[in-house]
DNA sequence: AATGAAATGAGAGCGCG
DNA sequence: CGCGCTCTCATTTCATT
């Protein structure tokens, strides 16, 4: 799955699909002066090639029950290989995480939390982070305002 | 926009749409035991009342030449308000930014930055916290693994 | 090799009972 | 809410550059 290099048609038709997926191919072509088979087949393409791996519905969360963001910075205390994979599995289990990453600095993972209410947050601190020994301690941010949020990548023209 | 009550159906029919919002309404019906108008009927009362947002088409950033993600933490000297708008705009303004939040504790902003390489994030930088004279401090966190990325909200069932 | 025009087929969007 | 129709859109075919 090599990095396939990408033209200018193909980078005008990912901008338009992370904004709307449902953009007809006809009017994607028009916009990229392009007919409704060519952007067809450079779609099928760039979903063959992995640069499209997915098509989803964005939830607004708050209307699901979800109103309450957090910010989670975690920091284990053995940082052992077989440690990290636990505590990225543990992550990667729970539905409330909705994002980790696991990065270099001052933290070992960063998490997006999404729950109902504090009460809730506190029940999955308790499962997640307090009933693992290997977490020495974690920092909440509670988002106040969601400024901006969505998985756009940025192409340049 | 109140918050609608979502019924079973409605909550199992969001489930697939995050995971593929491609699923034909076919499909829906028979893996929620509801005939496809019925289905159809549900999306477009989930999309009017907001709780489907937008249909967008996932990108693999590695692919299109943002290999690299940060998470930044951004303190603020000022808190007035103009001052935190003005953040908020610069940073809604960044493409880089992929996901920002104005948060409680220790930070005042988190980003999700989206980059190529480690030259252009400090270009950034440069560009979007060096300039701004009521930025106190930022923090950097390199992620090496994308353990858990998406948006996908948590539906209890 | 990739494109565009025209034909085909699947699926979404309707009104009906 | 389900059934069946219509129509848009996705997909294939084929000739062309």
């Amino acid at each position: 799955m090599p990095a396939p290099d990408l033209d200018r048609f193909d980078r005008a038709i990912l901008a338009i699909l992370q904004r709307d997926a449902r953009t007809p191919q006809r009017v994607i072509g028009e916009a990229v002066a392009l007919s409704a088979p060519a952007v067809q087949r450079r779609i099928r393409r760039l979903e063959e090639a992995g640069v499209i791996r997915a098509n989803v519905a964005v939830v607004e969360p708050a209307l699901v029950d979800r109103g309450l963001t957090i910010i989670v910075e975690v920091e284990l205390d053995s940082e052992r290989a077989d440690r990290i994979d636990a505590a990225k599995r543990a992550f990667l289990a729970a539905p409330e995480v909705q994002q980790c990453w696991y990065v270099t600095g001052e933290a070992d993972f960063v998490l997006v939390v999404l729950v109902a209410t504090m009460a809730d947050y506190e029940a999955l601190t308790r499962r997640l982070f307090f009933a693992d020994a290997n977490i020495r301690k974690f920092r909440s941010l509670v988002a106040m305002d969601r400024v901006k949020t969505g998985l756009a990548v940025p192409i340049d023209p």
